[in-house]
DNA sequence: CTAAATGCAAACATTTTGCACGTCG
DNA sequence: CGACGTGCAAAATGTTTGCATTTAG
């Protein structure tokens, strides 16, 4: 078919059912990571149950069309891979989440390598602080 | 009396019991963030309860006596505040948690404010690869 | 039609809490 | 002695699993 969600899933031997479908759904209409318990929430009552919300969300996973984000609260959250590489700045007061595009980390990985032996494969970075809305609130 | 971690603990308006002084020589003994079971794997049968363990690393975040650290694993782990500012090499083969002192994010920090107007206080950066024991196992 | 996915409930794992007793200061 | 801390067990949370039933292909 030519929907896009489903021929996702198709495309990483999938069924397309009716729980995956609307777990895509969310994930897609939602900017910011959620966690199976969002997802689940933001679900009409007989769309998808809680379990099928962890077990999608964890085939997804496996397969890459999913990254799992792991904040400072612990929390498991996912966003769709289809995204570019980003990091996140997160708001104390509202908990809001917002991608940061920039990210030159070489200069860390030199210095893994060359004083520790370290190979980066790869990198997590989070900002916590105060976002404008906030700032706006209560300057 | 001149016992640092007893003195450490009234400093900070807490009794110096046997469970606390446990946790924190634990803590101290050790180079990498522990969780609350392992520290309390770490301490001899008696020593103290895991509610005890729990407790006491809560109200030493909450006076900043130790860090809470989360990995991607989602699980919280502690190290003593008093280390430096650092970040963290995770090896994806042995799990083994390395310091790394280098942290210059003010080009992020810049760009966070002007292209979100938003104000960061804190940070976290993880990276993940092979470390070098691991390399040399099976380079 | 068959293999895969789902719902539901039970099992697990982890963290928190209530309360009687013990200990620090 | 009195307040605070602890152990123990129970409760609350979050996640995984088994199994009978439904559904996609």
């Amino acid at each position: 078919l030519s929907d896009p969600l489903r021929s996702l899933l198709v495309r990483h031997d999938l069924r397309a059912t009716r729980g995956r479908l609307n777990v895509l759904a969310v994930l897609q209409s939602t900017a910011r990571p959620l966690s199976a318990a969002e997802v689940h929430e933001r679900l009409a009552p007989e769309r998808a149950d809680l379990a099928t919300v962890y077990r999608s969300l964890e085939s997804f996973a496996d397969r890459s069309m999913v990254r799992p984000v792991v904040l400072r609260d612990g929390v498991r959250r996912f966003e769709l891979a289809e995204r570019k590489h980003h990091h996140h700045l997160i708001c104390d007061r509202c908990g809001s989440v917002q991608d940061l595009a920039a990210c030159n980390v070489s200069p860390f990985e030199s210095m893994a390598r060359d004083e520790h032996g370290f190979q980066v494969t790869d990198h997590a970075i989070e900002f916590f602080g105060i976002c404008q809305g906030c700032r706006a609130l209560s300057p």
